[in-house]
DNA sequence: GACCCCGATGAACAAACGTGCAAGGAGACC
DNA sequence: GGTCTCCTTGCACGTTTGTTCATCGGGGTC
C-alpha cells in the first residue's frame, strides 16, 4: 500500500476512516458497520485491513513511564540509550527474529519521523527488512538520504538500494536522495576525488544535516566471515586487515573496534559511509539489531556513542548486558 | 478498571504489556501468544482486554490532515473550531447517540489531557456520560476542578458530582478539587457573600488557571422545558425570566443567547458556574454535544466563542451547519 | 460490438476470538 | 482444620473475523 494509492481513492479512504471509527472507537461489530455502510461484512473486513495498512488507524503500545522493563533500564543506566526491547521467544530462528524486530522498528520509526525532517538510511539487510514493514505516514518537506554506497544485489532477499530508498520515500511522502557510489573503494584516492565532485558534496551536505539515522550493524568479522560482503568488494586481504586492526563491526560500511574507536582504522578511508562523527551529531540515531551474533558490534557501537535509540530483540539485549557486565 | 488497580498488580501489567506487544505490534495470534506466555488462549484474550481497558494500548483513528471531512471543514471555516464528527446512523436514539459521542469524547480527552494540567469539568449528564468511558492515563501534578455546583441527584442515570469527579481523577491519577456550592442560588447576594470566602476563592482561582475545560450544553429552554433542572433549583418563574431574556442554553449553569451574549442576563448572577470570560481564556475548551435538540444552544455557544474543540454526532453537526447557513 | 483484463463484491468456509461456566486455589475468618 | 468467599484458570460453545473463490461489471483494445 503506497501513499500514491491512498491518494488516488479518496472515497475509499473516507469509508475506511468511517469504518475504523466505528470499529476501533465505538467497538461495533463488522456486521453492524456493514449495515451502516450498506455493504457486506467482508468488505468491511477488507476496509479495516486497508485502514490499518495505510496508517489511518494508529495502534501503539506504550509502557507506563514509571515501569520500564529491567532490560530497558539497564541500557539507560549503562549507555544512556533508550532501548526498545522486542519480546521474542528464545528458540526463534534468526530470520524470524529479524523479521519481528524489523516490524517493531518500523512502527517506532513511524512515530519518530515527521515533516521537515531528513532521514539517513544505511544500506543493509536490516534496513531492508524494516522497509518491508513500514506504515505510510504523510509528511511534508521531508527527505530520505542514502548514507552509503550500494553493495551488490546478488545477496539473497536484499532489495536494491534504490528500491529500499523508494519504499521509505513512498511511505512517508518524502524526497529520496540517492547516493550513487560503490560501497567500498579499492583506492582511497578515488574516493577523495569523487568526494570533491559537487554532486557528491551535495549529498554529503544533506547527510550532515539529517535529523534521524536508521542503521543496522555489520558483523562480518565475528567468527566465520559472512559472505554478505564477498561480492567483489572485500577480499581475504581486506578481512585480514580489518581483523588485525581489531574491527568488530560496521555502521554503513564504516568499521569500529570493541571500544568504539574507529578513526585510526585505515580501511575506513575506502568506505563510502559517513564519518562516525557526522553520525554522532544526529539527534536520533536508531540502531536495529537482531540476533546474538551481533552482540560484539553492538557493544562497540554503544561504546562509541553511535546509538541514541536501540531496537533489539530480548535475547540479544540480555546477552549484550551480560557480556558488558562481565567485561567491566 | 482504576489506576489504583493497575498499580496494584505490576506483574499482570507487565504480562499484559508483553501480550499487547505481540498481538498489536507483531500481529501474532492469541494462540501463539498463549504458548509464549505459557498460559491458555482465553487468558491471553482477557489479558488483552485488560491492556485496552487500562490504556496500555492506545488505538487512535486519525484522519489525514489534508482530507478532513466536509463537515469538519465547515466548522473550521465558519467558527474557527476543530470539530470531531462522530459517525452515527441517523435513526439512532438520542441515548445511543449520546453514548457513542461520549465514547469518542473520552478518547479525545485522553489524547489532550496530560501532566501538569488542570481540567475543569462542568457537571451535567453529558460530562457524566463521558465519565463512563474514560481510559486510564498516568499523569503527574495534574488536577481536576469542578466548575459549577451540583444539581440534585434524583435525575435518572446521572452520577453524583463527587462520583464523576472521582472517576476522572482516578482515571488520570489527578487531584480532585470539589466545588461544594449549590447549582443555583436563590439570592444573588448569598453567592456574592460565599464568593468572598477564602475556601471558595481558592477554587475560583484554580478554575481561572485551568488548561482544559470539558462541558456539555444545557438545552432546557428550547421547546418543552425539561425536568432536568426542576429539582428545587429552578421554578416556572425562573424559566420565564430566562426565556424572556432570550437565553437558548447554558454552559455549567451560565446562560447565553443565540448570538452568544450573556453578560446582561440577570439570572446569571445566581449561577454557580464560572463567568464565560474565564472559560474563553482557557486554551482547550472541549464541548460535547449529542442530539438535534441541542442545535440552538450549540450555535449560541459557537457564536460566543466558548468552544475550541467540538465533539458532536454527525446528524447534529449537519443540522447545526444547515441552520447556521440558513440564518446568515 | 467482441473481447479481455482487472479490480471490486458477496457467499461460504475455516480460523480466530470472547465469554459463561465449572473447577481449582489462595487467603480471611471462625 | 474447616469453610466461606473471591479471584483466577482453562474448557466449550457460539460468535466474530479473515480469506478464498466464483462472479460481476466497468474500462480499454482490437
Amino acid at each position: 500500500m503506497s501513499l500514491a494509492d491512498a491518494l488516488s481513492q479518496p472515497d475509499k479512504t473516507a469509508e475506511a476512516l468511517r469504518a475504523a471509527q466505528l470499529y476501533y472507537v465505538q467497538d461495533l461489530t463488522m456486521e453492524a458497520i456493514a449495515q451502516e455502510l450498506h455493504t457486506s461484512r467482508s468488505s468491511v473486513s477488507r476496509l479495516l485491513g486497508y485502514a490499518r495498512e495505510s496508517g489511518l488507524v494508529d495502534i501503539q503500545v506504550r509502557s507506563p513511564h514509571d515501569m520500564p522493563s529491567r532490560l530497558e533500564a539497564a541500557f539507560r543506566d549503562r549507555f544512556g540509550v533508550t532501548a526498545h526491547i522486542v519480546p521474542v521467544p528464545d528458540h526463534t530462528s534468526d530470520i524470524d527474529r529479524l523479521e519481528r524486530v524489523a516490524l517493531s522498528a518500523a512502527r517506532f520509526l513511524g512515530s519518530v519521523f515527521d515533516s521537515n525532517m531528513t532521514l539517513g538510511l544505511a544500506w543493509g539487510s536490516t534496513v531492508s527488512a524494516v522497509a518491508r514493514h513500514l506504515t505510510p505516514k504523510r509528511t511534508h518537506n521531508s527527505q530520505i538520504v542514502q548514507l552509503n554506497g550500494a553493495a551488490n544485489t546478488r545477496t539473497s532477499g536484499i532489495l536494491y538500494a534504490s528500491e529500499i530508498l523508494h519504499r521509505y520515500a513512498d511511505a512517508y511522502g518524502a524526497y529520496a536522495q540517492q547516493f550513487a557510489v560503490p560501497a567500498f573503494f579499492d583506492d582511497p584516492s578515488t574516493k577523495l576525488a569523487l568526494w570533491r565532485e559537487r554532486s557528491i558534496r551535495r549529498v554529503l551536505e544533506i547527510q550532515r544535516r539529517m535529523d534521524v539515522a536508521l542503521f543496522g550493524l555489520g558483523s562480518q568479522l565475528s567468527g566465520v566471515p559472512s559472505h554478505v560482503y564477498v561480492g567483489g568488494y572485500l577480499d581475504d586481504a581486506d578481512f585480514e586487515a580489518l581483523a588485525s586492526a581489531g574491527a568488530v563491526g560496521d555502521v554503513a560500511t564504516v568499521f569500529f573496534r570493541a571500544d568504539g574507536s574507529w578513526r585510526d582504522i585505515p580501511f575506513n578511508n575506502r568506505a563510502s559511509g559517513p564519518d562516525l562523527d557526522v553520525l554522532r551529531n544526529v539527534s536520533r540515531r536508531i540502531c536495529v539489531v537482531a540476533g546474538a551474533a551481533k552482540v560484539p558490534p553492538l557493544l562497540g557501537a554503544l561504546a562509541g556513542g553511535l546509538i541514541s535509540d536501540l531496537v533489539v530483540d530480548e535475547g540479544t539485549a540480555r546477552a549484550a548486558i551480560e557480556q558488558h557486565d562481565a567485561q567491566s
